[in-house]
This record gives C-alpha cells, structure tokens and sequence, in this order.
DNA sequence: ATACTATGAACGATCGTTCGTTCAATATTG
DNA sequence: CAATATTGAACGAACGATCGTTCATAGTAT
C-alpha cells in the first residue's frame, strides 16, 4: 500500500487505484472516496490485534504472559511499515472523528485485555498494586510504539531496543 | 498557525499567508517555499525546550528532579497545540529526512539531559540500575507524550492522567 | 533615482470525483 | 437450445477546484 511510502494526503487517488491494480473509476466502486479508504485500512488494522489477543489471555503466570506479549508486539512493531501505518492514521485521527474512533476502538481491546491480565497479576501479588491499570495498560504500548518509532526514524533496528524496553515496562509494573 | 487546525499537507500557502498577514507573494520572500516553512517551525521547537533543560540540570536529588520533570513537560503537553504540532513534525519526519535530522537533534538535548539525570540518580543509589539510561529517558518521554496524544484524542484533560504517569515512571526507575 | 519590500494575478500540475461508455456474464425470452 | 435483454463491474477522459510557485507591477523609504 502506498500510504506507507508517500503519506495519506500526499497519495493520489489514481497512485492507489494503479497500486491496486483497479482502474480510477472502479476503485469508486469500491469504496465511496478517498476518505473511505483509509477508514477500511483503519478497520483492517483490528484484526492484526487478535494474535495479541490470544496471547494476553492466556491462563499462565501474568508476568510470564506481559514478557510474551512485549515481544510479540515489538516483533510486530519491528517492521517499520506497521510503525508507519500506525502513525499515519493516529495523525489523521486528530481530525477526523470517525478516524479517531476507529482508532481509539482498536487500541481499546487491547488495552482492556492488557489492563486486564495486569489486575489479575496483582491480585496474585505478581505485579504491584497499580493505580489505574487501564492507564498502565495505555502507557505500556506507548512505551513500545514509542520505541518503535525512534527506531524507523534513527533507522535503528527495533531489537537493539527490545532488551531495555522489556525491562523497562516489567520494571513499572513489578513489586517492589 | 494552521498547521494545527488543517494538518501540513491539508494548509495551502495561500492559508499561511493569511493567518501570518502577509500577501502570497511576499511569504516567498521569507521563507523559500512551503517545506521551509514547517522546518522553520520545527526549528522554533527546540526553544520551547529551553526550560526544560534548565530544570534536568539542576543539582537537586535526582528523584526530585524528575518528578519536577515530569510536572512541568506533562504542564506544556497539556496544551493540544504542542501535542499536535509534535505529532505533526513527527509524522512527517517519516518521510522528510530534513526534518527527521532536526527532531532527531531536538529530541537529544531532551534525552542526553535526562539520561544525564538517570544516570546521576543511578550512582548515588536514587534511582535502580538501568541497562540503558538514554534509552529509559526516550521511553519516560514516549510514556508523556503517548499520554498526552490520547488525552487529545479522547478529549480528557492530561491533568487526569498526571498522578498515574508519574507513578509509571518513577516505579520504572526507582530502585526495588 | 535607487533599492527594497509587498502584492495578487497567472501558470502548469495535480487533486478528488463524476460520468458516459464498454463488455462479459447472467437472466429472460421464444 | 438459440436469441435477446439486463445487469453491474471496469474503464479512463474530463471537470472544477486547489495546489505550490513565479513574476510583472506598485508602493515606500532613503
């Protein structure tokens, strides 16, 4: 997808009808706009979750489960075009509210299921007693796609990264 | 300045112009096109990052530092204006390694002063040892700024998110 | 008179979208 | 079964709008 080489506004409607192999006007067959393609990408972007998913709710020892998840999801967010995906359509979510609900939608199931197994780890005396564990859940993917993007940006692969960030998060989250 | 309200690639020059009071023509003759513009800009952004450096840098117990920090930087992303016009900059530094180099070299000065920090803390036994302090100072910054991007987007005010932000951070560097 | 800055009309390019047309597949006839 | 009618996907030329940029002209201060 082109998005990804040349940005949302700077791709042309005909650069992703010829990059999808479709013809101008039968992309309008399609989809009702310009717009409406970037919504359909944004809802793709849901299901590229569910292996995250999966791995979050599994019944093993809450920090086993975080460790496990961090780096699937630095695997993930180690190839840049998903970094950039995900940067193009949060900066678009800015101002485009059904953008911005589609995003904020993906990102709660799995903040919910984050949020979730760090409870649960707390409850065992796994993890610490934390304030708000819906906002630890937020900030522990901001630390990662954080990561990842100074990584495509200082071109920096993401597993240099992976050692620190991993220690990191655990590092917020266990007891002391 | 429009860059906030309608996006980078959404402002025509003729909207800068007119927001800045100056005819099409003669913007030409202060900036030498539209890109200039936005590193102009960008360039603008390292001031605002003066106070900051001055607070890391003081002498005061380095847990105290941070958490003045930390007070003061989640103050100024507190602001929608700064959040979005980062988020600007950020996205298209992606793609435009002009501006990558300067949010790069914007985003060091933050870094090593922080890190500088970090690591004072770390000696005098303030804070735990940390594998990489530059890369725990990128990610302190990231738990920010993800923060305050979310308060845009869900339209919460950062103050709500404050007290969990600072717990995150502070239990990822204290000693356990 | 000279050297500047300021102006907005004009330019070519490209934008997102529309629309008339083609055409192969399907449904409906006799 | 053959002939005809109907459909809807595919196409790309064309449209009006707007893009970033240039430049001839007008104004101003020395």
């Amino acid at each position: 997808m082109c998005f990804l080489e040349r940005g949302y506004h700077q791709t042309g409607v005909r650069d992703i009808a010829a990059r999808a192999g479709v013809s101008l006007g039968n992309l309008y067959n399609h989809f009702s706009g310009k717009h409406d393609v970037l919504v359909k990408f944004a809802m793709l972007e849901r299901q590229e979750m569910e292996p995250f998913l999966k791995i979050l709710s599994a019944h093993s020892p809450a920090p086993k489960v975080l460790e496990k998840f961090i780096g699937a999801y630095a695997k993930y967010l180690a190839v840049p075009e998903n970094v950039i995906l995900t940067l193009e359509v949060s900066s678009e979510a800015v101002r485009q509210p059904d953008i911005a609900q589609l995003f904020i939608e993906n990102r709660a199931e799995l903040t919910n299921s984050l949020s979730t197994l760090l409870q649960r780890g707390t409850d065992v005396g796994d993890f610490r007693k934390l304030p708000d564990p819906t906002q630890a859940a937020q900030m522990i993917l901001d630390v990662l796609e954080g990561s990842a993007y100074h990584s495509v940006l200082s071109e920096v692969p993401m597993r240099k990264f992976a050692g620190s960030v991993k220690d990191f998060i655990l590092s917020s989250v266990l007891p002391r």
